[in-house]
DNA sequence: AACCTATCTTGACACTGTCAAAATAGATCA
DNA sequence: TGATCTATTTTGACAGTGTCAAGATAGGTT
């Protein structure tokens, strides 16, 4: 999970720096998994890049569109993770349901740093530039949605909502349980067993077939 | 909802400056909720309450000290609307509970920078000074968690869960949909409307004798 | 009256994001 | 080829931040 540069010659590049657009987010993407999202400056990270303090400023607006981009990438590396979940076969529909929602966790678990950048307020109480971000978090808010609906056409969820409705409490569900534990919100981030437990517990309210053990 | 000085000469008291951390408190409340959260630096709040920048270091270890005590005053308030409700005679269970989900919407969604406050991360993850945050949060917890074991005893609410996995669950799932309104995160925080159909989507979701309508 | 100690101020430091103006160098066109 | 254009990068600067150290102040205590 690492930008990439388009081009081969990734070291020096035909421009005056080459690619410090993306070498900008590499760095930055490796600041907030290394040292946390608050570690991360203009000023440090362009001094890691190997450039100037103002330089990134030819390549993003301000902090802020920077910071959208590298959530932009974490949005494509979960709807990456989600493709996965769909194209899996010989999986019944309720495990392919307990897969996504345990999925969820996981990722913002593994991710905790990019996670909280993804759903941090800054990126999107920001009205300005949220375009491009968005672009990249509603196809993953959309194929959320598409699970759910099939599965509630599959019988498995219940119906007595609107896709729209059930998918926004569902993903709720999961971001609260996300956020709870990477924020270290009354359990700690490294009790798995329980996070497991959490998750095993929501999919199961969720699920029709266990209805019955209610 | 403000701080309140334990004396009646608020004005002007016997010390240097008198109640220097209570109006504090109350001024560092008041820009968090007029301005937001962000706006908030030690220095101007000095400056707001006639004071220098190196002040408040006589009352709060750091800014996040300072933070703390203002989120566990937020803390205080939520406990007392607890309270409230569970105080409430007349009233179903089922209906005790929508209210417990939709009050605890709703205090989001009314003091969203209060509640960011309260469960950012910055609070939670620095491990020094939380020990008086907790003595505040902690009973908010205990009380979710009493008000969920309770209706499972009554049988409105599963009981093939453990009472502390309910309330996780149920708790995360009202902590998302808070933080995904007020983050502005897919809808908007002025959509009431919509706010509440999600809330109501929830408690059906949980509260057992809606489940034949799945 | 002398001292103590909690409280407050002044000065300073390192750090942040961001702007303006100057410098650089690849690309383009004569 | 050489001149010019333009994207890119740098230097300098500014306002703002949290926080520490040292000094000043003034109420309470002996």
């Amino acid at each position: 999970m690492s930008y990439k540069s388009p081009d081969i010659h990734t070291e020096k590049a035909s421009y005056h720096h080459g690619d410090l657009r993306n070498q900008l987010l590499s760095a930055g993407l490796e600041i907030i998994k290394t040292q946390g999202i608050n570690a991360l400056s203009l000023r440090k990270l362009a001094e890691k890049v190997g450039v100037s303090r103002t330089a990134p400023y030819h390549h993003f607006k301000n902090k802020n569109e920077l910071l959208c981009a590298i959530a932009a990438f974490g949005f494509q590396v979960w709807t990456d993770r989600l493709k996965t979940i769909q194209d899996k076969s010989n999986i019944s529909e309720e495990q392919r349901f307990r897969e996504f929602a345990q999925s969820y966790v996981d990722f913002a678990v593994e991710n905790p740093d990019l996670y909280d950048l993804m759903f941090g307020q800054p990126i999107w109480k920001e009205s300005h530039n949220t375009g491009a971000l968005k672009k990249d978090a509603y196809p993953a808010f959309q194929y959320q949605r598409d699970f759910i609906k099939s599965w509630q056409d599959q019988g498995i969820l219940p119906e007595g909502f609107s896709d729209l409705r059930l998918s926004q409490v569902i993903w709720s569900t999961l971001h609260g349980i996300a956020r709870l534990v990477i924020d270290g919100i009354y359990l700690q981030t490294n009790d798995s067993k329980q996070v497991a437990e959490m998750c095993d517990c929501a999919v199961k309210l969720f699920l029709i077939e266990s209805q019955s053990q209610k």
